[in-house]
DNA sequence: ATAATATAGATATCTATACGTCTAGATAAT
DNA sequence: ATTATCTAGACGTATAGATATCTATATTAT
C-alpha cells in the first residue's frame, strides 16, 4: 500500500515510524483510534511484523502510541509534547520559541576543583577545572546566571583567548567534537531568594524569587563533562518536564 | 553458562536483563568495561541474539549500558540514579527515603471546571471536577500545599464521606482501579514567593521562596486524570530530574 | 440468568538466519 | 612515514516463521 521503498539508506523501520508519526500529526490516524494489527501493517508496508514493531516501539517510547496486550495498538489521546522530556540547552530552546538569546562571559578561569565539584565531575580533589561564569539574556532581558565547571583534563584546548561569548552557545558541540557527546543530565531544582550579590549582577531586587538548578551533564559513556550552578529569574523563567511512570 | 531456564513465566529477556543488571550492581561487570559480544552472550545464555538485544536494550534505556556500532556494548561509568527520571508521588518518594509522610485534607468540593482546568483536563468548560486541597507533611514538617482537580466524570464514586486523609496517598491506585493507570506527567516548575494567604496556611513567612509546580497527570491512553497546583516550601523541598538528549 | 468454556484475534516472546554498516587494526602501496 | 586498502569482529537491520499469553466475545452448560 504505502510506498516504503528502500531507495535511500534510511532503514525501513524509520520510514514506517515517520510515516505513522506523520499520519498521527495530520489527523489521518485519529486520537484514541486503534491501528491496524501488526500483521496488517506488515502486509500494508510490505515488511515483516518485527520491523513494524520496531517502528511502533519508538512511537510508544515517544508517548504517541500505546499497546494493550491481546487487544491492539492505539493512538494516545492528547499528544503530549515530548519536547519537554528531552535535554536541551538554553539556546536550542530559545531558537525553537523564536526568542533571541545572547550570552556574555563574565569570568573565565582555570582553578582547582572544590570537593563538591570534584565529586560531581568524578575528579581527584586537586585536578583542574575550567570555570566559566556567564550571563544569559532572552530578548535583551537578563534571565540566567551560569556557573559552569568543566574538567580541564578533557578539554585542555579550551583557552580563554579563543573563547568568545558566542562559543558559550556551542559548548556541547565542543564536547562532542572531543569525543564526549552529551547524552544525559541530572539536575536538582530549588526555589531560592536572590541575595545582594546576585541581585546586583542580574539587576533585580534582593529577595526576588530565583529558580536554582544544580546540574551535572554526562556524555554517552557516563563521563561527567559539565557541572553547573544555574540561577534563573523566577518571574522570567519556568521549566517544563515530562516524567514517565 | 549462566542458568536462565524458563521454569517460571518470566520472559528470557527479562531474566537476561536482570542478570546483567545484577552483575553491574555487584561490580562483577565493571564500569566502562566491554560486555561480551552479542553472539557470545547469546551462546552463554543459550538464547538467540535478538533476545539478548531485547534485554540489553532495556538497560541502554535505563542508562546502564551504551552501544558503539561496530565496536561493542559497554557499561556506563557513574551509574546514574534513574529514580530521578521516573514519575513518583510524594508518598512513594518519602517511603523510599525513610521519611514519614502525612496528608491532611483541607477542602473537598465538586465544582465547575475553570477554563484553565478544563483545558488541562480536556473537559467542556461546564463539566464537574473534584477539587481536593491538602497539606503534606514530611517528618511532621509542613512541606507542600496541593490543589488537585480530578474529572468528576471519570471518578464519580469518589465522594467526600468515603475519602479520608489517608486515601490521598493512594489516589493514583484509585485511578488505576477505574481503568486509568497513571503513565505520565507534564509539570511546569517555577520559583515564586509565598503570599500572605499561603504563608498562613503553611506556617511560613510571607515572601519565603516557594517551588511552584503546575502538573497534569495522564493515564496510559493519554486521558488527563489529574491537574494540580503544587506549592512546595523552598527551604524544605528540592526536585531532581534526569533528562536525556 | 449465571457461570464456565471455547474461540478468534491481537500482542508478547523467541528462534535461526542473513546481510548491511561501522570501527579498529593489520597490511600493503606510495 | 604516510596513505590507502583489506579484513575480522561487532552492532544494525530485516526476514519468516513458531509458540505463548492475553482480551473480548460468543457459546454452552448449569
Amino acid at each position: 500500500m504505502s510506498d516504503i521503498s528502500n531507495t535511500e539508506g534510511i532503514p525501513l523501520y524509520v520510514k514506517i515510524r515517520e510515516s505513522l508519526r506523520q499520519q498521527i500529526a495530520s489527523g489521518e490516524l485519529e486520537r484514541g483510534q486503534k491501528l491496524p494489527s501488526e500483521d496488517e501493517l506488515a502486509t500494508q508496508f510490505g515488511v515483516s511484523r518485527m520491523t513494524v514493531r520496531q517502528g511502533t516501539s519508538d512511537l510508544i517510547d515517544d508517548g504517541l502510541l500505546y499497546r494493550r496486550h491481546g487487544v491492539g495498538t492505539f493512538v494516545t489521546l492528547p499528544h503530549i509534547e515530548r519536547d519537554h522530556s528531552r535535554l536541551t540547552n538554553f539556546f536550542e530552546n530559545s531558537d525553537k520559541h523564536g526568542i533571541h538569546a545572547k550570552a556574555t562571559i563574565l569570568e573565565f578561569e582555570v582553578i582547582h576543583a572544590t570537593p563538591m565539584i570534584a565529586q560531581a565531575l568524578l575528579l581527584e580533589s586537586d585536578e583542574f577545572v575550567i570555570h566559566i561564569k556567564s550571563l544569559r539574556q532572552a530578548d535583551e532581558v537578563m534571565v540566567t546566571l551560569h556557573d559552569a565547571y568543566i574538567p580541564h583534563r578533557l578539554f585542555s584546548e579550551m583557552i580563554q583567548e579563543e573563547l568568545h561569548d558566542f562559543d558559550v552557545q556551542h559548548l556541547w558541540s565542543k564536547f562532542e567534537k572531543n569525543g564526549y557527546p552529551v547524552k544525559r543530565a541530572v539536575q536538582k531544582i530549588e526555589a531560592r531568594l536572590a541575595d545582594q550579590e546576585l541581585a546586583k549582577v542580574m539587576q533585580i531586587q534582593a529577595g526576588a524569587p530565583i529558580l536554582f538548578k544544580e546540574r551535572t551533564v554526562y556524555a554517552e559513556d557516563g563521563t561527567p563533562v559539565e557541572f553547573t550552578y544555574c540561577y534563573n529569574r523566577g518571574d522570567m523563567y519556568s521549566l517544563t518536564v515530562t516524567l514517565n511512570r
